[in-house]
RNA sequence: GCCUCGGUAGCUCAGUCGGUAGAGCAGGGGACUGAAAAUCCCCGUGUCGGUGGUUCGAUUCCGCCCCGAGGCA
């Protein structure tokens, strides 16, 4: 199995740094895993990285969509997987940076993708649910199998709506789908720091967003037409909180401490996410050592 | 200086006719297989300003003190 590196954890606990130093010490090449990074135009708010700060590191899977498509983990795995063995054809080491979890988990185990979605299933399921409310759509999905509908909560419409699709389109349920075999030989670090000061990192990252133009950036993107209230890239955290400041329901105040707390909520839901990987090895980012004789270890044995 | 009102969770406040207290927000924990920076679930974290007194028992009643806001001077 081909190695790779994966360098995750919360937002702004300093992965991009930890990533350009291993890629150069390694003769690395490095592949983003982060949903909203992908799209074009959206730098500041997704604290993109720079090209000064790439320090002449390859960087994949960044700016490989317009702000105004529609953009699935199925669609970051294809693109990350043969990122994966071109670097490796190469000679050199895939270092996937970046947090958003499920995007990681699609190279981590190969996710089944044998059940597309479909929009069709998807707009008559959502006017089923508008209809008939979630609790019939629940006990439905429960019917065909129980186990996956006590996953999912009832008020989880979105997911709901998912199982009961494939369920449409194969005739199967979900978990019956799922593969658990590892594709890749992985070592896997993940960050982490103190709380406070993570929190306190994050809000000082928010207020240089402002000082460098975040919402000049999100007016851009909307003057340009490339992108709306309603598209998935402008669900983004950085980018959201806008809309209604521009219709003048919050002040600009407002939309800086929602931006800031919006991050503080979405870093614990990946601090929680990462947690399922037990292999994982957890590390402070300044504990550059410890992290270099994990990786010196992986590339040994 | 005097009078009035207030001091309870990180914040804004409710409440206890005396039996050690609860809302919102903040915060914490968790789930997650084609929207994932999305979506969803669970949880009250406390010297009730301090100190004496009354009482079986005080956050609650009384005295004094401290702090804040307003009023009178």
């Amino acid at each position: 199995m081909k190695k790779i590196v994966i360098v995750a954890g919360p937002t702004a606990s300093g992965k991009s740094d930890v990533a350009v130093r291993l890629a150069k010490k390694y003769n690395g090449e490095i592949i983003s895993c982060d949903s909203m990074q992908i799209y074009k135009g959206l730098d500041v708010g997704t604290a993109k990285i720079s090209e000064q700060e790439k320090q002449g590191v390859k960087h994949y899977m960044i700016d490989v969509a317009e702000p105004s498509q529609e953009y699935s983990v199925f669609d970051y795995a294809e693109g990350a997987k043969a990122a994966i063995e071109q670097i490796t054809s190469q000679g050199k080491l895939p270092i996937v940076v970046g947090g958003t979890g499920l995007y990681a988990e699609s190279l981590i185990y190969p996710l089944n993708f044998a059940v597309n979605k479909d929009e069709a299933v998807r707009e008559r399921l959502k006017e089923e649910l508008a209809r008939d409310g979630a609790e019939k759509l629940h006990e439905r999905l429960a019917m065909y199998d129980p186990e996956d509908a006590a996953k999912i909560h009832p008020n989880n419409t979105k997911r709901l709506i998912r199982a009961l699709e494939i369920i449409e389109i194969s005739g199967e349920a979900k978990r019956k789908t799922e593969l658990r075999k590892p594709q890749y030989d992985v070592c896997m670090i993940v960050l982490d720091l103190p709380r406070d000061e993570l929190y306190k990192r994050i809000d000082s990252r928010v207020e240089r967003m402002f000082a460098q133009g975040l919402e000049a950036e999100v007016r851009g993107i909307i003057a340009n037409g490339f992108a709306d209230e309603n598209s998935q890239s402008m669900q983004a955290i950085g980018y959201k909180e806008f809309f209604s400041y521009f219709k003048g329901e919050i002040s600009a105040d407002e939309v800086k401490s929602q931006i800031k707390q919006n991050s503080r909520r979405y870093a614990k839901r990946q601090i929680s996410w990462f947690k399922r990987y037990k292999f994982a090895f957890r590390a402070n980012p300044r504990d550059e050592k410890a992290i270099e004789e994990k990786i010196d270890e992986f590339l040994r044995g």
